[in-house]
DNA sequence: GTTCCGCATGAATCGATAG
DNA sequence: ACTATCGATTCATGCGGAA
């Protein structure tokens, strides 16, 4: 099968208009946060937010297949001592235009940022808003199943005493016993809560998210020769989890420092795929 | 220390209006679901749950001291294949009404309730809202430390003399306080994902929330001999909590099942300090 | 070749200080 | 009074060099 990864540098409100309609399986992107990554992107004022994102969600909305789904993560920050309301006010427009709120997945980030203040402890976790068309949609549940084997494992490494006194868990008592009745099934649905650990260590590029949040995603809501859109690409995770997958993918970024990364990146990992077309980066298969 | 249990069989709209003003340190409940528990509450419908709820938080934010707070335990169910709204719409009223939103605690439900569906994975988490009145309220973090993560064993057991000097030269005339920080540090400030298992033990009622869930935020928000308060009382979960804790409590509930059943239990555990007032049944310290 | 340890570094937030 | 900038605080993680 062949496998197209097309990376394409502007702005997401104007480039997304240049993709066909109904063409997207799978959205998945984190946007710029308020008033974050303001070397980069310039911030974006959290009173003004709604009014920047929703021309995107528009054309969002159109290019996405029926069938497909939109992968939102996103965080509101807390400022003047409260949290902002901007995801709030999203969510109840993006309704307004069309989309259906389907679900919201917690990414319960175990590595938080540290600090300490008086009123706030440290923030661990963010929202993975999934948006869609039509009330049906494409999901593959079984692909994304927690094999017992790997999760007992884990689970049975990291079981010490101080995670049991961590936990308070109440049923502690009981964990023998739920292991066993795990170690005869083979596999086991996740829920809406995804525990992974941020990557903070890259040097030249800094993830906003790992691998495996997209690639969990992928899995869900796509199957192989499907199509992957991000159009917030960044350092790319999304179209190189993509890639991995036997995904087709679009990235556009209006950073041309990431453009340009990404695109020699995709190139020299997948060179016999990739073509350059036009004014795009791309590369279009038969 | 006298402590007080006061339980009061009613519609909280009311009964609110007898509480004094400011008298309030924290607030904690999970209100009836929209919809759900209609055979008890008599269904409040989705789409008017936050017409119905706002009255109730008007009173709250009255009888709450400008140093307490409100946690507020919700989910907003799926309806129709989508996540209904209410929630988002309560809070942004709530802020209307004067409240503050300081924060989304998540409780992540570590033994969900076993279930499938083919569009939705498990439900295993849930919003605990804290509402404020003024950005200066109470709160004790030292009280709901956890024992830090294993990486710390490992990797503190051999504090070395590089630290040493490298605190030293850095602080100068302060050395010794932070390695004592350090080296004595088996306790970490914890995040705003509270990990619990929800029981499964009660038989006659089902409780909304473990034991843990409400310990950890009364030991957060209160000291002893502080008063909680739970308009939307149920099996009184967050009142023996309280009573445990040595702090006062209130617990308001439209059933006369439940109330009648924790008056009792109450009243058994606790009697020397019990005593029926009136139409209420109340307990009051000197 | 394992294991161990030093180290940098994160989508953070608040209060104080400065313009 | 309001905005902009800065220092202080804090903990899990993986890489790379050392034992």
């Amino acid at each position: 099968m062949k496998i197209t990864s097309q990376v394409i540098l502007g702005d997401s409100q104007e480039k997304l208009k240049d993709l066909k309609e109904n063409s997207i399986d799978l959205i998945f992107t984190s946007p710029p946060y308020a008033d974050r990554r303001n070397h980069t992107y310039g911030g974006i004022n959290p009173d003004k937010y709604v009014d920047w994102f929703l021309p995107i969600t528009e054309e969002l909305l159109r290019v996405l297949k029926p069938t497909g789904t939109f992968i939102l993560n996103i965080k509101e920050k807390a400022e003047n001592g409260e949290r902002h309301t901007y995801v709030l006010e999203l969510i109840l427009e993006m309704r307004k235009q069309g989309w259906l709120w389907t679900e919201e997945f917690i990414w319960h980030k175990k590595n938080s940022y540290p600090g300490k203040w008086p009123n706030r402890f440290r923030d661990a976790w963010e929202r993975l808003l999934q948006f869609n068309k039509d009330k049906k949609f494409n999901m593959y549940q079984e692909e994304v199943m927690v094999p017992v084997g790997d999760w007992a494992k884990a689970r049975l490494k990291n079981l010490s005493e101080t995670d049991k006194a961590r936990d308070n868990s109440k049923v502690g008592s009981g964990f023998g016993k739920k292991i066993a009745n795990w170690i005869e099934r083979e596999k086991v649905y996740p829920t809406n809560v995804v525990h992974l650990a941020t990557e903070c260590n890259n040097k030249n590029h800094s993830a906003a998210f790992p691998d495996e949040l997209p690639e969990w995603f992928i899995k869900l809501f796509t199957r192989e020769g499907d199509t992957v859109l991000d159009p917030f690409m960044g350092s790319g995770t999304t179209l190189f989890v993509a890639e991995k997958l036997k995904r087709n993918s679009v990235g556009i970024d209006i950073i041309s420092e990431y453009y340009e990364m990404v695109l020699k990146k995709i190139n020299s990992t997948n060179y016999y795929l990739f073509e350059k077309k036009g004014k795009y980066a791309s590369s279009k298969a038969k």
